[in-house]
DNA sequence: TTGTTAGTTAGCAATACTTGCAAACTAGGG
DNA sequence: CCCTAGTTTGCAAGTATTGCTAACTAACAA
């Protein structure tokens, strides 16, 4: 993803407004390498700017997603995952604490399925699932899901 | 997967009953390249049985996935697909119609990480995103979402 | 500064997918 | 044929995301 000043110019000549909101999120997003849900960014966008809404905070990470420069990322778990770095890389997913790590894979870009010789190639992605070093030490056992639970609180009127 | 009658015995040994309703699901399941979700899965099913539910093939899949006799994909579109194909394999997605197509690829169990060696591998996948053969020869440029938008039958009261 | 207006936001309804629940049903053993 | 643990259904509820629109405001011009 670009700077926010860029994405600022870019929006701004597009001929959308350059609004707080939109700022906040710029800003949220740089550099973060959490692979956040729009629910998570809304949770930290919050504090900073109460009032703002979840539903522009959607709005906003599909605006960029469209401008290219937001990919997403969709695990079995959760909601949808938003990843500004746009360069090539893949993932690595935790499966027991669901964190979302970077990781670069030699070759990768160049692997082709040894069938479907017929198929026009776009993309590549590699993702490794498997234990982050925190949850190896741990030596936990939990399923993403009952994780999930674990850490959920009560909501009353989320919809 | 295994066979219809294999998952039969399996099922009963575990105190499962073999209903209609599982053994239709097994024999739909078997050889099934398609990647189905289970609301295609139930179209096809309520064909040959009319009045089975949408719930029963819920079940049946999550019962089946917990066997380990059915892997789980999630891709951004639509619900999750369910896969018999629990032999080592990838997949290739066409952007433009949805398919998920099987494919085998050299070397791909021995990629790593260039950066993350503390993760703990359990599980390397690799997807192929572009066009399949007919949609590449068809010479289309819809999006996925408008595929889906264009082959969806108004919907009166599915919740 | 002020006015104008196209674009944006907030909030709630609606949708899509999936699971929770409980009453009615039935496979499989005795 | 009976019993009952396990199953199926139908519907409510839950989660994630988008549709809609009245109220709001950034950007620009006067
Ligand atoms: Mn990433
Ligand atoms: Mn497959
Ligand atoms: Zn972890
Ligand atoms: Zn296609």
């Amino acid at each position: 993803m670009h700077s926010p000043a860029e994405l600022a110019t870019q929006f701004r000549s597009m001929g959308r407004k350059l609004t707080p909101q939109r700022q906040l999120i710029f800003s949220l997003l740089h550099n973060n390498q959490s692979h956040p849900t729009a629910e998570s960014l809304y949770g930290v966008a919050s504090a900073q700017m109460p009032g703002i809404s979840l539903r522009t905070v959607y709005q906003t990470l599909n605006e960029l997603a469209e401008m290219g420069e937001l990919l997403l990322i969709d695990i079995g778990e959760g909601g949808t995952r938003f990843d500004p770095n746009i360069d090539e890389h893949h993932h690595a997913i935790c499966s027991d604490c669901g964190k979302i790590r970077d990781v670069h894979v030699k070759g990768a870009s160049s692997l082709k399925p040894n069938d479907a010789r017929d198929f026009l190639i776009s993309e590549v992605g590699v993702v490794f699932k498997g234990l982050c070093a925190e949850c190896e030490a741990r030596g936990s056992k939990r399923s993403p899901a009952l994780q999930a639970k674990m850490s959920q609180k009560p909501k009353s009127s989320s919809k």
